[in-house]
DNA sequence: GATACAATAGTCAAAGAAGGTCAAGGTGAA
DNA sequence: TTCACCTTGACCTTCTTTGACTATTGTATC
């Protein structure tokens, strides 16, 4: 496995119990015995406002980051990606979507991964590369205006 | 005996007992003593869908190769639209097969009706005319392969 | 209060670690 | 000989790890 995955799963095994927690930096990054800055990269690949977390830090003496869960209403948070994502969307960017819809119980897990399969890279093969992310968010904003309708 | 023959025997041997695993790319090329693609062409042609393989894959550092069985026997109906649909497939004929899914029971009508908009023609207005009913068969072949996915 | 220093955290680009694609050339059986 | 299949290597894309450099904040000193 690797460390990225291991943080991550470090920080959200002590998130389990509490919304909000206070790490320090250079602490965990010596705990896992890396550079300080990957710590920044799990961060910011894994507790973005896209799966529901808000990040805020502080630096100086005493610095620290804290990460917070936050609650996001459904239908908000669908109507936010549709109004913010833009034309284009990437599979790892479509995937994070997905899997927040998961955890927000907008989806079940199969209908999720099932998702997942549609607007992959293996399924748009066809489509030029440079279209690719286009015609992704094409039909990912059609799914999200499927979900709700299904409301 | 050919390379890729070996190649393909032992990968067949070590899913023996499991419906599912994860091989390194260079790790097997090195075991073999063979390009890495030699690895990839051994999987476009033998686990192929339609004998009954699923393969998904990730790069970068810790990156895998990911190959499943689908249940043949239980999904005979989706196995034959699988090998006979052909490369295209337009939206009327998609929408017949799909609901044809949800009257067999191999899917919720929700769901069902979700995957349609996937598929639909407004969700891939960005595709050229000429290759919509392609990327159509595409992504279509890829749910059916993941609704066999037996995990 | 201003200044300097120490203690944090942030940014960004390069290097590393996978896997993917494609086309050219090799090989063997019909 | 030909054709289909196999092998190889150069080049591409994606994700992770590392480190040099930067920015901010707290604290001690003047």
């Amino acid at each position: 496995m690797k460390l990225s995955d291991l943080i991550e799963e470090y920080i959200k095994e002590i998130m389990q119990d509490n919304n909000s927690i206070q790490l320090r930096r250079n602490e965990l990054a010596c705990m896992f015995k890396c550079v300080p800055s990957q710590i920044n990269y799990v961060i910011s690949t894994r507790f973005i406002p896209e799966l529901g977390f808000l990040v805020e830090s502080q630096r100086g003496g005493g610095g620290y980051i804290k990460i917070s869960k936050i609650a996001l209403d459904r239908n908000d948070y669908m109507l936010n990606l549709l109004k913010n994502m833009g034309d284009n969307l990437s599979q790892s960017v479509a995937y994070i979507y997905l899997d927040n819809f998961i955890s927000y119980n907008i989806l079940d897990k199969k209908v999720g991964e099932l998702l997942k399969v549609t607007i992959c890279d293996k399924s748009l093969e066809n489509v030029e590369n440079i279209k690719r992310d286009k015609v992704r968010a094409s039909i990912f904003k059609n799914i999200i205006l499927k979900l709700m309708q299904d409301e």
